[in-house]
DNA sequence: GGATACTACTTGTCTAGACAACTTGTCACA
DNA sequence: TGTGACAAGTTGTCTAGACAAGTAGTATCC
């Protein structure tokens, strides 16, 4: 119908980021408060002189973040907003120490085979006495002791991981490269530090650490179990949400 | 009373979500490693017999999604996987509680107006001795102690704040409704337990606890700012993360 | 050798129309 | 009063084709 000129035009974006913009600026504002019935697909194709899958992109996208509820034959609602859940985003430590600028270092202090008692070897889904990898290793930013990372790695889903050289690799990122997609359980607690925890990490024993505990599991397997302990007076997780 | 049988279902899905599964498990299955180049848009549409826009939508999906990276003029590829970050999420602790099945009680420990010092007005941005909003909340679930909520807020953002009653509402449910969409910053760290926080979690002072700091914004100024202390034997910050 | 133009291929986006599936309110009928 | 049929409105999805914009390799010209 009409030729898109590449002429000077106020909103050169795409139409379905107008879309998309108008409603959430819209949301932002209060406009439609949680629960209120939005503007149908037909309302928002004739004010905004676009196609139906065009608008239909821009709520899909706005569903998808979480903003909006649509309920088929009935209509798209505003979300109510203890649905956008914070999110807390766990990166791998030498990234982010390296990324605030520091010095990343690896003391390996165990990284052997051990047998595995009859606790960890259920977790990982073996038998109890069957093989496990075992790494202990102390990350350090600038020469300060930030992390002690005790890892069991089910040795079926990475053979060669006895092999690696960890103070130079970090065992997050050799699983990363060597194991395909998985899943992940993650917890997150404040517990008193262990005499030797405490010892690795410079700090007095029973002092607060943050300890965050995670389970990676491939299609079938448990691949890992890791607990990393961290001084509670020098790691701080933080994150930033927005809608 | 529709039938949705689980069994022979992948012929009855959406092509779009046929497209989907097959590029989402042959990443699971490591048949495209990080960094590989996936079948183009051409390729999946003449495998697939489907139109352009569906596989467009699928492969959309997928990199909203983190598993592929789009480049256009070059190509579809696998995304290296450390780009798939972990998130939390964090809820409200009410909800939290109750969809345990648990008993949800609120303690109001302090309700009331104060002058701000240098401090907290600043990070609220306001003036230094300028009236901020206070309140000190013990929540308890089945009558034991797990979160003591120590909360300032903008009194212009939200002034009939102090007439709540927060035995009955939390606050952060009372904030979601009456304030617009807004954008977050949170914190979480270990600390040993103050006196008085430990007498009111009912702990040993200098136990460890589990701290979250949250400081909230609406568009314009800062709506709050909120420490949540937890006894660390008690609370467990826990999530799931799958591609 | 080096810069330039061209070509083939890729993704990014949009349109106009179509049918399906679902929700909700209305109206007639028993 | 209750029930069922129906219609209008809504979202869910798909197609076939179109043009724009970016990348990368190749051929050509200086």
């Amino acid at each position: 119908m009409l030729s898109t000129q590449p002429a000077a035009r106020a909103a050169r974006d795409a139409p379905y980021l107008r879309v998309k913009q108008f409603l959430k600026s819209g949301l932002t504002a209060g406009q439609w408060p949680a629960g209120a019935l939005m503007p149908s697909e037909a309302e928002l194709v004739a004010q905004f002189g676009v196609s139906r899958m065009t608008v239909g992109r821009a709520l899909r996208e706005l569903q998808a973040d979480g903003l909006l509820q649509r309920v088929q034959g009935a209509g798209t609602f505003a979300a109510p907003l203890h649905r956008v859940a914070s999110t807390l985003t766990i990166r791998d430590l030498h990234d982010e120490i390296e990324a605030r600028g520091h010095r990343h270092q690896a003391r390996v202090q165990i990284q052997r085979a051990e047998a595995a008692p009859a606790a960890l070897a259920e977790q990982l889904g073996l038998a109890a006495g069957d093989e496990v990898f075992h790494t202990l290793i102390l990350h350090l930013e600038n020469g300060k002791p930030l992390q002690l990372e005790d890892r069991y790695v089910n040795p079926a889903c990475s053979p060669t991981y006895l092999q690696a050289d960890f103070s130079r690799i970090t065992p997050t990122q050799l699983l990363f490269e060597t194991t395909a997609l998985w899943r992940a359980q993650y917890a997150i607690e404040a517990e008193p530090a262990s005499a030797q925890e405490a010892a690795l990490l410079d700090i007095p024993p029973g002092s607060a650490c943050l300890v965050l505990t995670r389970r990676t599991f491939s299609r079938a397997a448990t691949i890992t179990l890791a607990r990393l302990v961290h001084p509670g007076a020098r790691y701080l997780l933080q994150g930033e949400f927005q809608p």
